[in-house]
DNA sequence: CTAGAACCTGACGTTGACGTCAGAGGCAAG
DNA sequence: CTTGCCTCTGACGTCAACGTCAGGTTCTAG
């Protein structure tokens, strides 16, 4: 498939596409006039690194970490680094449950029809 | 107190406060030489406002949302706004979640002795 | 064969939450 | 009184993940 067809496909921008293969992330194959090409499974590759950057993890871990998350790779500095990396999203999921339920409360406070501070 | 003090009682930088009292959330007194002076509570705003960040809010929804959360003052607008903010929590929750999992399953693979693709 | 869509490289623009530097003033200690 | 740390304003720097534009090429439908 062509840089177009897999923006569409993985609902990224071309430009997308073409930072990640400029940060190493992905990689494509040529056509001889210059057009890249892909492979069906760059969908899921895509959507992956979709995962992990809405995880916060910058390009350069993403990269580091693909090999291993991706086609099972893996050496004892790669593991390392990944259970790191799962250990800081589990800090981040406990920080935003506790903001979660932080605005919870206030919601409940809030809807309460005798709460004082209503300003309607 | 002072802001180097407040600074440090919260743990963010001086600059970060300047930040803060310049996008209207963390207000200030003035001595009449000009040099900020804060009340104790402003440890906890400081720290609510850093929950916020850290849960992907920008500056604006948190002024925004910042007197219903700190001081319980809402209008209908700002609580509809509110639970859409949590709703969004929510999901960032779910996908973290999701990413989490994934990778404890790469971890779990790589760290099977019988696993056919350690490097090392 | 030609118009228009899709693609290419290269480069500069954007946004948010600060970092950092310059230059000047304030404040307790010795 | 001066040394040294803290503070002030103002302004430019940073970094990441793209957006966007320019100027040119390639592919495809009619």
């Amino acid at each position: 498939m062509r840089i177009g067809e897999l923006a569409g496909a993985a609902g990224v921008s071309v430009r997308a596409l073409r930072y990640y293969e400029e940060q190493g992330l992905l990689a494509a194959q040529r056509t001889p006039r210059g057009q890249r090409v892909y492979p069906p499974a760059a969908v899921d590759r895509v959507q992956l690194i979709q995962q992990l950057y809405a995880a916060g993890l910058p390009s350069r871990t993403i990269l580091e970490l693909l090999p291993c998350v991706d086609a099972g790779v893996s050496t004892p500095e790669s593991l390392a680094r990944l259970a790191a990396e799962r250990d800081r999203i589990d800090e981040q999921i406990a920080g935003l449950i506790a903001t979660r339920d932080r605005l919870d409360r206030v919601i409940a406070i809030a809807s309460d029809p005798t709460h004082p501070c209503m300003t309607s």
